[in-house]
Order: C-alpha cells, then structure tokens, then sequence
DNA sequence: CAGATAAGCGGACTTGAGTCCACTTGCAAA
DNA sequence: TTTGCAAGTGGACTCAAGTCCGCTTATCTG
C-alpha cells in the first residue's frame, strides 16, 4: 500500500489550473536563480527579500508576486530536492516490500533518511517553517506534509501487516514522531547539544521499537 | 532523587548581581502592569512593542531596556505560573515517590500536566518561542530547559529504579519527548487536526509506556 | 491587425522591530 | 550637601517585511 503515497511539488501551474505568461515564468526562473546564487555566496539568512530583488533586477512587488515571503521562495527551491527524496524514498519502499522488508523496518529507514534530509537543508528549512505550520495557504506543499502522509501510511500499513497493535493513534503519532525533526529542535539538538546524526537516528528508532509492545 | 530538580525563574536580579535602580524597578512593574493589560484586551500577538511603551507612558528606549523583546517580555509575565507550576508539580512527585508511584508513571503526569499548562499558556508560549531555542540568550530561563530537566531527571531515576532499561539516551529522548509540546507543532494540533489535551495526553503516555520493553 | 483586458511590473509607502545616543536622575562617597 | 557617574530614559533613526496602486504589456477575440 505504500504506492499510494503522494508526491507533492509546487510545478508552475496557478491555483486555477491556469499556466503563467511567458514574461512571468522567465521571471520566477531569474527570481529563482538569482536567490540560489545569493543564498549561497552570503548565506540564507543574511540575505533579504529587496536584496534579491535589485539582485535580480526586479521590483519589490514583481518579486512578492511571484513569492508572498521568503519561507515561499525558500520552499520553491527546495521542491525539486524534496522531489527527488520522495521518488528515491517510494522507490526504496517498493524494493523493501518485495524482499518482505517488515513496515516498520521502512519506517526507520525512512526516518533515518529524513535525518539526513533535515541536516542537508537546513537553513532553507528554517524560512521555510518560520511561516509556522498554522499558515493555511500551501499547507499541503509544506514539508510536514508529505512526512506525515508517509509516516501515517506506514503506521497504518504496520497495523494492517500486524507488526503493530491495532488502536494505536497513528495520527497523533506520526505527528509526534516527526515533531523532532522540525527543524527548530533538530538544530538546537545538532548545534548546543551536539547531537550527532547517527545519534539522532538511533534516538528515534528507539521510540519507534517502543511503539511495538506498548497498548494496553 | 526527584528534589534536586531546579525551580528556575527571572526574579529582579540583574546578571551581576547588582539589583535595578528604585525608578527602574517601578517602570519593570508599571510595563508589565501595562502589557498583561493590552495583551488581555487585544490578544497577545496584537499588540506591538511601541503600543506597550505608548500605554505605559515610557520610551521605547526604556522598554527595550528592561526587555529586549517581545519574548523576554512575555517570559517575564509567564514567570510566575512557570515557577507556580514548577512547584506544584515537584509536590506531587514528592508524594507520590513517598506513596511508591513508579518514575514512568510520574512522567506520564508531568507530561499530562505539561499539556495542559502548554494550551493554558499558548499565545504567551507562541511569543516566547518564536525567539527560537537556538539564541544563547536566557537558555536556562526558557520553559524548554526546566522542562527538559525534570523529563531527564526523571529518566534517570526510572534507570537507576531499575523501571527502564540502562543504555537508553535519556539526553535525547526527554528532547524528542517534549518536541511536540513546543507550541508551534502543539497549536498545529489542536487547532488544525482538532486534537483534543485528551488525545495528546494519551499519545505521549503511548510514547513512554514504549519505552519500558525495547532496548536491544 | 486592432482593441480590450487581465496579468504583470516597479517602486513609493506603511508598519513594526530593534538600535543609538544625547540628556537626566538616583545614589553613594567625600 | 555637593558632586561624580553609572544607570536610566525618550524618541529619532535604520532596516527589513510586506502592501498598494498607477503604468505597461502579453495574449486573446473579432
């Protein structure tokens, strides 16, 4: 059941269904481009919205037409990353399914990889979630999103597989279970702490061993 | 072992030691005063900190003096419910250590008083974290640090009791234990998946009663 | 091809956060 | 009591976010 998950991805089609004018797409790739290139010489969070529009030679109001903030810009260029995670992320799921790899086994497979994912984009991560989750516009193409679809999905496919107990309340779990790695904590964790990957891994598949004995 | 957990509160004491000026200290007072008003009448985060310094009666020079921010300032105001809470609950955890409760089982009623003390405290929380754990600034001042104190605490006592097996991250686990308490994921809960402190209080006791059978 | 028009564009403007600094005042030592 | 000065004060100023609105242009229709 795992080849019902989503993929989700923003493309360049409005909320209409109806495509941009010609100039506008070339200017959301220009927009797009210049900010990549910014971000990297100076860093994400040292660069500001005018910056990235005189940058790119566009006004303030071209630039939030295309982007209602940065954590919008930010999200727009981490889609095709988040993409390619997803597909390589089904793909393994499809494999393990064949070999009989159990669920939940996948589950720590998938978590041990978004460990990875988080560490990798961080810094966009940060604008992206500053939005804060209760942001009701693009809800579905933030991050939590498609973790939680994922994680909800294996959960469920767990129970239905028999490796959990049923009546667990896999919604609140999986949300729990991703709360870690947003990315405020999972920073905080990585820099004052000093958690390591591996330990943050292993952290989590701990609570995740737990959740196949406990009902009651 | 449980009375050595630390009551951690902001007091009128300055970092040296040093205590405020007689003026200085009536205009914290008055600030506060005037701030717990506004923020009563107008909701929390309706209310900007040139509005407090305007009411108050004092420049916002004097305000940021006393305060560097909205969070400090809305830390400074949950001060007392914190230490409130922090005392209410070390009472309990002295009782029923006397009565012979469990560890785990004072975790899970720390964890369900947490709950309720988050939601209680939501908006002002919203503020005070939006400051992000990641500022050195008052770490030990933050609600995330009395609370991961005491879940650690408790964790080590639950091993040393011999209630939870030796060898778990007892460092991470009382982060990724309380991360879904941080108010931004906490408030996603309850008002857009519609969770009830019930539900939540539940999942987290699935969480820890997890914890108890998987080592390996 | 011409005209209509919705989409796109740019930059001035508004708003709130937070800093700076010249001025004032409480307090303690002489 | 005077006086030195650290602490306190107020508000102008800077900086970034995000909105607004009059002008321009791509594209569609006849």
């Amino acid at each position: 059941m795992t080849s019902d998950l989503p993929i989700i991805s923003l493309g360049n089609i409005d909320e209409d269904g109806r495509s941009e004018r010609k100039d506008a797409a070339a200017n959301r790739k220009l927009i797009l481009e210049t900010a990549e290139a910014l971000f990297a010489e100076k860093g994400v969070e040292n660069v500001c919205m005018a910056e990235i529009a005189q940058a790119a030679g566009v006004g303030k109001g071209t630039l939030y037409r295309r982007f209602a903030n940065k954590a919008e810009l930010c999200l727009a260029l981490m889609d095709t990353q988040m993409v390619e995670f997803q597909n390589r992320m089904l793909a393994e799921f499809r494999k393990m399914t064949v070999n009989r790899v159990p669920q939940m086994a996948q589950l720590e497979f998938f978590m041990d990889g978004l460990v990875h994912f988080t560490d990798a984009h961080a810094p966009l991560l940060s604008e992206v979630q500053s939005e804060g989750l209760l942001q009701e516009r693009r809800s579905t193409e933030m991050p939590h999103f498609w973790q939680y679809m994922t994680v909800h999905g294996l959960f469920q496919t767990a129970i239905d597989a028999g490796e959990l107990p049923q009546g667990l309340d896999t919604e609140y779990l999986a949300d729990a279970l991703l709360s870690p790695l947003m990315v405020d904590i999972f920073r905080f964790q990585r820099e004052v702490r000093g958690f390591s990957l591996e330990r943050i891994s292993e952290g989590l598949r701990v609570l995740i061993a737990g959740l196949r004995h406990c009902v009651d």
